[in-house]
DNA sequence: CACTAATCGAGACGGTACGTCGCGTCTTGTG
DNA sequence: CACAAGACGCGACGTACCGTCTCGATTAGTG
């Protein structure tokens, strides 16, 4: 599950698949109502009606559960890759915000990235969901700058994390005030900090 | 000093003021040696030569000791407001880069922000640490726009969050890659996000 | 066993029965080497190989725990309850002795008794000690009494609280004064004591 | 104060002499309202108005200050050493039972029995407070030995043993069931107890 | 009248134990 | 095999109490 391939087994008592959703969910609901203190092993279980081995069976850490709870698949862009570079930023910055404000992906946002720093593979989890929007992104910038769009030195991985950064820092520091009006403020910022010097 | 301003305690017996300062070494020093993890109050009081209890006398929990022990006062800009805005924003993300790669504040980071969702008087006195910086940016900017250096709609507020943000990324995603390239990227980049249109 | 029945958990992973004997073991150890004081939670769990928690999911605090090492069970008077009146009160008062003056209950004893002012189960307990003895006490006593051979005022709780009484005022203060001869002189007052007043 | 003579200091500051009623009878207010855990230096010390340091500048440690809270003085059988055997006998049940069993002696109690084990000068200082009812039945019971009153193997120190030790374990097994009646029937079978065999 | 010396209040100090909690693993019996 | 249940080792947490200490401020007797 989540970003790797499972090796199919095909003997002995199947998983219940219920309590894949079930544990999601209780992590979802635990995140809202309490924060990250709150997702606790014996809570998730008890919440979900099932237990702890159930869990760590399916996931190798809480943390994992928990990125997996409130980060289900890739970053998405829409299917905008051959607009204008205005709109394609648009919907990154757009798209950034709408994932990292849920209830949920607030709340767990700072108890993963701090668990980061444990668990390499975690790490490289939550990176790994940025890898589409990075590589449409080099792709597309690219095309700017040869049509003269962007700046030569604009480069995509530099975006994506100023672009994602900023987003954190918003939902850590001033939560509640990334409205659609913040998006359009940083959507036109990194716009001219994209355009050419001329 | 710490978080607030301190009661005027005359009567007592006076606390020893090496503590303090030894705690808050010690905790740079086990930040820096194991980790966000290797910062236990057992450990701390024993590296300091002293023992939980005093530390718990004057910080009311852990994470309040690593805060201080990491931003001791405010970021700084240097004092250099009356300079060109190219240069207040260089020294604002070079500064902000500078303070937080420091190898216990980098370390000690993803758990500060963690814990900021369960004290918030703790994320109270971390946002704190940006006010004098905003304050600044706030009047050198306002100069900037009616001298038509900035663009109008630029505000002292997304700025920081911008340049803070992208640092802290920086830190938890891609540590080891925030050389001086990388803080002048940036700087151009939000440079000529803040220039006007024209 | 304990000090109550114990509810029959058919569920979830069995006790490890090895942990009750050796904590048992740990607290008799700690009592004969250091006192009441050193029977420390660490240093009981350290001992018998296992943890604090593991503990304090078998007794509700500490002193039950010691309690229970030292009064395993109810005190014994031997089968005599047919044997003469002489040596009924001889069994008791030596049975007495014998069983607060091991190294482990002559440490543990006074404790006990300072904490059962704390936890009123303990108190209860440990009166539930004697409980057989005084039935058995009673019921003897009221043969002798039929008889003639005991005094009609004669209490069987009455003797059963001079007998222990006096040993423990032996115990805390003169230990080492209580040997054959002292249950001897102890024994003869009390039979003379409980004869009928012609 | 207490058992000891105090070296007369001339310079200084005097003490308070009201800090040292206020704290016995701050001593005896928290045993009768809290039991021996409630008797904290801390506790005592507000509850007196003063501080822990004067506390500590006229007794040892806080069991020496409990005792002499709860055990002022001597235990006093009144001027009865030429009054008749039974009314002795009956007296020192009677004194040892109204010494042992007002609220902060009962609650003082088996705390002090267990500190008596860390402080040999507390043990000492116990004991002594039955020297003088020991010397007094010493005396009497050998008059009484001789007039073939009392039983020749009679011994002063076995029978204050006795009594003590049975009110103690009276106060600690069976608070409250200690009237008027329980002395009589315990004067009676402790005089029953001394008489000769003939 | 200053000087000395011990007290007073307040509260921090080092030390140590307490009982609780969470993690991730394990060991049962029952499908 | 999975599952429910719950104990296991580990280790940190924050609190409490002990008896001592360090302050600044009093309060006598002495020189």
């Amino acid at each position: 599950m989540g970003t790797d391939v499972e090796a199919p087994r095909a003997t002995g008592r199947p998983r219940d698949p219920r309590i894949e959703q079930a544990a999601l969910a209780a992590v979802r609901d635990l995140l809202a109502e309490g924060g990250y203190a709150a997702v606790t092993g014996a809570a998730v279980a008890a919440r979900a009606g099932t237990t702890k081995a159930a869990l760590y069976r399916r996931w190798p850490a809480l943390p994992h559960l928990v990125h997996e709870a409130v980060f289900p698949g890739e970053l998405a862009l829409g299917t905008n890759l051959r607009a204008g570079l205005d709109e394609v930023v648009a919907r990154l910055v757009g798209g950034t915000r709408d994932a990292l404000c849920t209830p949920a992906a607030a709340a767990a946002l700072p108890g993963l990235l701090a668990e980061a720093g444990t668990y390499p593979d975690l790490h490289a989890s939550m990176i790994r969901r940025f890898s589409g929007v990075l590589a449409a992104m080099d792709e597309r910038l690219g095309e700017a700058i040869d049509a003269g769009e962007a700046h030569p030195d604009a480069r995509a991985d530099d975006l994506v994390q100023l672009v994602v950064g900023t987003v954190i820092a918003g939902v850590l520091l001033t939560p509640g005030a990334l409205d659609d009006a913040w998006v359009d403020r940083l959507t036109a910022s990194v716009l001219r900090g994209l355009r050419p010097d001329r």
